[in-house]
DNA sequence: AACAATAGCAACCGCCACGGA
DNA sequence: CTCCGTGGCGGTTGCTATTGT
């Protein structure tokens, strides 16, 4: 028995997507919100799969999206963002209202790949390109680890370096800090982080990047953001894989 | 003007994590 | 604990527009 398909492929379109569809699209999204992507379609009387709705909302439709060029700043945070995440799309476009992460996705393989390129800096490793040409160093030893850890735990971005951009978006807290789960703090969550693999319920991302009190945080901890519904549900902090889902709180109001 | 090459971007595909049964 | 359905993510594809010859 092989994977079910996401949706009925022979009764479905495929391609650009069609002024009337968007309409649909968009009408029922208002009316009834983002619900159950499969049976969307079919509500909505569109001949599409559920992913391919989801797609064209999230990348496209949504009332939010910043549309038109990336500024310089911008370009800038994408740049430092990605040095530090590397190709996790979905939280760079996180830190970039309005942005989704495949426009970022987009951007980054057309523009700032190239940009990087000319500067000589490997858009990979974000390391001079020269740097590469070097003998591949052995095991890194522990102090290594370690000091890359405490880089990673202390890495900020300065509110100087990212200078208009922060006053543009005062909700966005550019001192970006990746930190090991916090337990200490609530230590009914971190029970239920433990029980869960490190997971948390309601501690959102935003938090997580340190930016309390910001409209992109929605979790229910006091003091802290205006709620919605995003959560974080593990971040695998060392290896920087991240199995972020819905830390966006894009829900229609 | 016609064709080829390149760039840009929307959309698709396949995999994987999560949550509920 | 396992299985399965679903949503979400990153990589890739393919179409269209633009630029060069």
């Amino acid at each position: 028995m092989g994977r079910s398909p996401c949706c009925e492929k022979a009764h479905t379109n495929k391609g650009a997507w069609t002024k009337e569809e968007d309409d649909r699209l968009i009408t029922y999204i208002r009316a009834h919100g983002e619900g159950c992507w499969r049976s969307l379609p079919k509500a909505a009387g569109l001949l599409r799969c559920g992913k391919s709705c989801r797609l064209r909302w999230i990348n496209y439709l949504r009332p939010d999206l910043k549309r038109g060029n990336f500024t310089v700043e911008e370009d800038e945070l994408i740049i430092k963002l990605h040095s530090l995440l590397g190709n996790k799309w979905s939280l760079i476009a996180g830190r970039l209202p309005g942005r989704t992460d495949n426009e970022i996705k987009n951007y980054w393989n057309t523009h700032i790949r190239r940009k990087l390129l000319s500067r000589g800096i490997d858009p990979a490793t974000h390391q001079p390109i020269n740097e590469l040409h070097k003998p591949p160093a052995t095991a890194a030893p522990l102090s290594d680890l370690r000091d890359q850890m405490d880089a990673l735990v202390s890495f900020r971005i300065k509110k100087e370096e990212a200078g208009t951009e922060h006053q543009q978006c005062p909700d966005l807290n550019l001192e970006l800090r990746i930190s090991p789960p916090h337990y200490g703090q609530f230590p009914l969550q971190a029970d239920q982080q433990m029980k869960s693999g490190g997971r948390s319920d309601s501690h959102c991302f935003a938090c997580s990047l340190g930016v309390q009190d910001s409209k992109e945080c929605s979790c229910r901890i006091e003091g802290c953001g205006d709620g919605g519904g995003s959560t974080v549900s593990s971040y695998d902090f060392l290896g920087l894989k991240a199995g972020v889902r819905d830390f966006r709180g894009l829900e229609m109001k």
